[in-house]
Order: structure tokens, then C-alpha cells, then sequence
DNA sequence: TTGAAAGCGCTAACAT
DNA sequence: ATGTTAGCGCTTTCAA
């Protein structure tokens, strides 16, 4: 490759015949600069189809206008909230740059931390963090947000939205409709949300002085084939459920296919409720009832958040839970 | 210890009584280090969690090892497109970082060549562009790949997708169920891909025999609202077609709304093809027979294309059309 | 084996 | 109003 192609703020300057300094005022509207030599230097500009190094400024300045946004990796969920991130930027005068560590298995967890401090204090201003871990408290003069961390309360300041209260509300939901055996299949163990939607069906049931039938909760993981493989379990026999709680959408469709396969109606013989981590929009056949995460808003809050951090502002909160809502299509019937 | 302000070299060099010079030559693998200073050096570096700061090195090496991937705008096609370069940059050595210009709407048309510049030389390597525009002929240097460039044919090394073909086949499949009244919902007009489509709506029904009627093709603008207007349009009569092909699937679903909303049954009393913009995945109720464009693998050739151009080899071709295929799902039916 | 010094492209004091 | 200069954090000769 050719490295010297680039033109440089001393082309510029040679150009038009001033130094650098001159250019660098014009650049930047600095005071000081004869309004015939601005218009040269300008026009040179132009004609050179000169833009500024960002790197160069960034090291140079400290300040960059760039919030980054660490995700780990582009899927429907994170592609919902870097959508709601974009709305959120638009005005602040910070430019968004994603990086995504592409679902890497080796280095799980330090990754962010690695990325965070190779830009932080030169290429981003702050970062917002996608990513399940984070255990980042120490993080030298960077602000960070952590949308969703999956591991237990973070000092980070936090952007997430309430699954304990989304679990109790599709709990109900199936209750309100007579069911008395519901089933749960659950998510990851290992992360917050998971356990927290399983409290929530937890606590539904015991306020509704409903048994918690023990087999009736299987592993779901999140997964699409572990989900398919419990819900056999769950509804080959005689004496299954007649709702099931996923604790995601994709083990809610699993959970339908299933029941399909195995002959049962839904919602007629078997309704399905489900935990959406994916936007309504791109909610696919067949339609269901979920509990809607608001995945933009969250977006959007995380930028908002940081950007005051990064203004030294002081938010209102730093740990800010969004709601759920319960979002009925068509899997769910009354129990006849 | 100064809590805002960055571990850098010199930190490390003094902290482990060195100069930066042997500092760097550590973090670099250089030789001419004795084991021991190595050692010492690499124990510092782990207490005081140096990392190096990329936009310095980026600075002084040419090289970055990063891949930019500029999108107008975060929606499924640019996502589904990232996952494919997700995919494809593994092993390669290379990072992906994303710029989204964030749909907006000042400058548009200058938007990818600015960053493009600010970027180039210092921050990427190269670059993927994702956005409709693109006269960068000249960028100096900088190897770019644009990914199905919307204005005509582009001197710039280009992935895409036959969008002429996909028309056709869209328009042969609603010929060989019988079909000879057949509508046309335009795309944008100012975008190749949805001339392409025409053209091969025209083409298929010419090779077919079937006269074209100018009043069967409406514009559809790849958008819902224009869309289903224009399927009202020309569904509200009894000379209504006995089938549409809608340019995307925006208007392909905005189309079959529309039909259900008049009364009409889908497929039974009318035959919708679409095209599809979205992966299939995430592509909604109701089932709809499309073209699909092979958006993932267009993320990965791009990847792959750009990498060589950088590594300074010769690809085998520079611009790359890939195929496209009818997936026929559910809402087509022969012609009774 | 190590370190001093130059410089990547830029900005901001401080001259002039 | 303009230019000179000193770095930002890093890598890389080149000399010690």
C-alpha cells in the first residue's frame, strides 16, 4: 500500500501557502485569522479534499465526540437497541461507533475490558456496554453504561428492564386465563435475567396460592433445540401442563413447534407465552403473547445516560429499569 | 494515584525502571530483550492493566488492523449484512468496527466520503459501504469494497446481489401458476436494485409473451404507506391482477394487508411474490413467497474481497454479483 | 541488551 | 495575523 497517499494538514498548509498553525485555526474556527487567508486556506481545503485525521485529533485532544458501543455480538437483540442507541445520538454532537466482538469464544470475558481501555481516554469519549459481564468498576476516568448486565447487581451505572415483574406478569397472564399447571422452561442459568424471570413465575404462582410443581420446570437455555427437547418432555404425557412460560421467544417458538408436532393445538390445546428478546416487528410466525422488553428505549436511556456522564452532569439515576408489558397476539386461550 | 487519567507506556517504563523504547519492544514481540527485563515488564503491565493506546499506534503504524464498515443506517438488511462480516472476519486477523451515519439526513450524499477520509490511513485499513452513494473513485490508497451500491455501475470494487434475475424469476413463477394479469409494485426509483426488478419483471413477462400493462406497475417506493396506496389502487377494481409482484417485502406485506382488507384471500384470489430485503428469519406473517437476496454472503465476500485487496493480492474478480433465489413459502397458488 | 531521539498528524501556547 | 514549537502515546532506527 502506498502509506504517503494521504493528504495531511501540511499539504494543506504548503498549498496555501501558510503553516500549519494557520490551517489548523481555520479547521477549528479559531480566532486570528485574516478573513482573506480563511477563505485561501479554505478553498485548498477544497480542492484537496482535506479532512482532519481523527486519530491524530484524538490523540491530541481528549476529547473525540465518539461514544463507542461494545456489543458481543450482532443479533436481534443488540441490533434492536443500537437502533434506539442511533435515535438517541442524533443531536448530542457525538458520533456512534459500534464494535462487536463477533460472539468470539476464546477470552470471553476480558474482552470489553481490553477494548474499553485501548480506546478509552483516546478514541471514545465513553462507551456503552452490551456485553454479559463487566466487572469493569475500576475503570480509570472512562463512563460507562451497562445495558442489561447479566451478572447480579453492577456498580456500573445500568440501563435494564424489569424481568421479575415481566415473569410475574405472564405468570398471571396464564392464570387469569384458569390455567392452574403451568410449565417453565428456563433461561441461561448463568445470567440475571434468566433467574429473575423464573422469580417472577415463582412468585406469581405462590400469590396465587398455586403449587409450584417442580417438574413442571425444565431447562429452556434460550436455546431453540435444548427448549424443543424439554418441551417433548413437558407435553408427550397425559398429565401435562396446559400453558407453558418461555423464558425467551425463541424457546417459545420451540415450545410451539413441539406442541404442533406432537398434535396439540395451540393456543386451543396449549397456551404458550413467551419472553421477547427480539422486536415485536420482527416477531415471526406463529404470532404470540410475550412480554415486551423495551429494547430501543433501553438504547436510547443508555446513550442519554452516558452522554450526561460524559458532560459531568449529575443523572437523576444511575440505575434505571425500564418496564415490561405483557403484549397479547394469538397463542394464548382461556382454559375451557 | 491519579484516578482519571490513562496507564500509558511511560507508566509501565517507569514503574518497571525501563525505557518506553524496551517497554514498546515487549508489547511488540521485537527482539533484543533479555528474559528477565521481559518478565519484569510483562509483570507490570498485567498490575497496572496496560493496554496500548490504539489511536497512538494507529498513528505511527500505518497499519491497524481494522476493517470499517460504514451503514446509512441500522434496519435488517445492514444488520444481517454485519453478521455476515462478522463471520467472515474471524481468523482474518482483522477487527470490524461499525459506523452508522445514523439514517440522517443533512449531508447525504457526502456523509461516507468524509468519514471515509477522517478514517482512512490512520483508523481502518479498509473499508466496506454499505450506503446507497459512493463516487470515491479517487480515494487515495484505501482499498474499499462497496456492497450493492445503488447508483448504476460503480468503479469501486462491488459485491451485490442479480437483482435482475431475482425479477425474473419472481415474474416467471407467478407466469408458470398461470398467471398473465400480473402488477408490478416499483421500488425507489432512484435506486438500481429497483430498476433491476422492473427490468426483469418486464423481461420475463416479454419472453412469456405477455403484453405489459403500463397500468399494472405502480409505485410502490420499497415503501409500506405508498405501497399499500398503490395496491388499493389496483385491487379495489374487478380488472383487478390475479397477482402482484412487489419489489421488496415491505410492499409485499403492505400489498397483502390490503388484499385481506378488500376481502380478498390470499393466495386463493390473489398471488403475492415479494423480494426480500430482510433475512428470511426475521421476514413476518403472513408467509410470503420471495426472492431471497443472499444478504449474509454478501457480507462475507465483501470481507473476504476487501482483505485481499488490502494484503495487497490480486482477487479473482472485483466485482461480484451473487445469485439469487425464489423461496417459495405459502402465499402463491396456482390459477384456478 | 538497552535507551535516546525522531516523528506519525494534529492543536495550543507562546512567540513574532 | 501568522509562525514556531512542544508535545499527545507510540514505534523504530541508531547509538551506547
Amino acid at each position: 500500500m502506498p502509506p504517503s497517499s494521504r493528504v495531511t494538514i501540511r499539504d494543506v498548509a504548503a498549498a496555501a501557502g501558510v503553516s500549519v498553525a494557520t490551517v489548523s485555526k481555520v479547521l477549528n474556527n479559531r480566532y486570528g485569522v485574516a478573513a482573506e487567508t480563511f477563505a485561501r486556506v479554505t478553498t485548498v481545503i477544497e480542492e484537496l479534499g482535506y479532512e482532519a485525521s481523527l486519530v491524530a485529533q484524538s490523540l491530541r485532544n481528549h476529547r473525540t465526540n465518539v461514544i463507542g458501543i461494545l456489543v458481543a455480538d450482532i443479533e436481534p437483540f443488540s441490533t434492536e437497541l443500537l437502533k434506539g442507541a442511533a435515535d438517541a445520538i442524533r443531536g448530542t454532537g457525538f458520533e456512534l461507533v459500534v464494535y462487536s466482538a463477533g460472539g468470539r469464544t476464546g477470552d470471553p470475558q476480558g474482552w470489553e475490558r481490553r477494548y474499553l481501555t485501548r480506546l478509552s481516554g483516546t478514541l471514545v469519549d465513553g462507551a456503552v456496554l452490551v456485553t454479559p459481564a463487566v466487572d469493569l468498576e475500576g475503570l480509570p476516568g472512562t463512563p460507562v453504561v451497562a445495558v442489561d448486565p447479566h451478572t447480579g447487581r453492577s456498580p456500573l451505572p445500568t440501563v435494564d428492564s424489569d424481568n421479575l415483574h415481566g415473569g410475574q406478569l405472564a405468570t398471571e397472564h396464564l392464570l387469569s386465563l384458569g390455567h392452574r399447571r403451568i410449565a417453565l422452561l428456563t433461561g441461561r442459568e448463568d445470567l440475571k435475567s434468566a433467574q429473575q424471570r423464573e422469580t417472577g413465575y415463582r412468585r406469581a404462582l405462590a400469590a396465587a396460592g398455586v403449587p409450584v410443581h417442580e417438574d413442571l420446570i425444565l431447562r429452556g437455555d434460550y436455546d431453540h433445540d435444548i427448549a424443543a427437547r424439554s418441551a417433548h418432555e413437558l407435553l408427550k404425557g397425559l398429565d401435562r401442563p396446559t400453558a407453558v412460560f418461555a423464558a425467551n421467544d425463541i424457546s417459545a417458538i420451540a415450545t410451539i413447534e413441539t406442541a404442533l408436532e406432537l398434535g396439540l393445538r395451540v393456543p386451543d390445546d396449549l397456551s404458550v407465552v413467551g419472553f421477547d428478546n427480539i422486536p415485536e416487528s420482527a416477531l415471526c410466525s406463529p404470532p404470540l403473547t410475550t412480554v415486551q422488553q423495551p429494547i430501543r428505549e433501553m438504547g436510547r436511556r443508555a446513550i442519554t445516560l452516558l452522554v450526561k456522564l460524559i458532560d459531568g452532569e449529575m443523572p437523576d439515576e444511575t440505575h434505571i429499569t425500564l418496564g415490561t408489558d405483557l403484549v397479547i397476539r394469538r397463542s394464548t386461550a382461556r382454559l375451557s
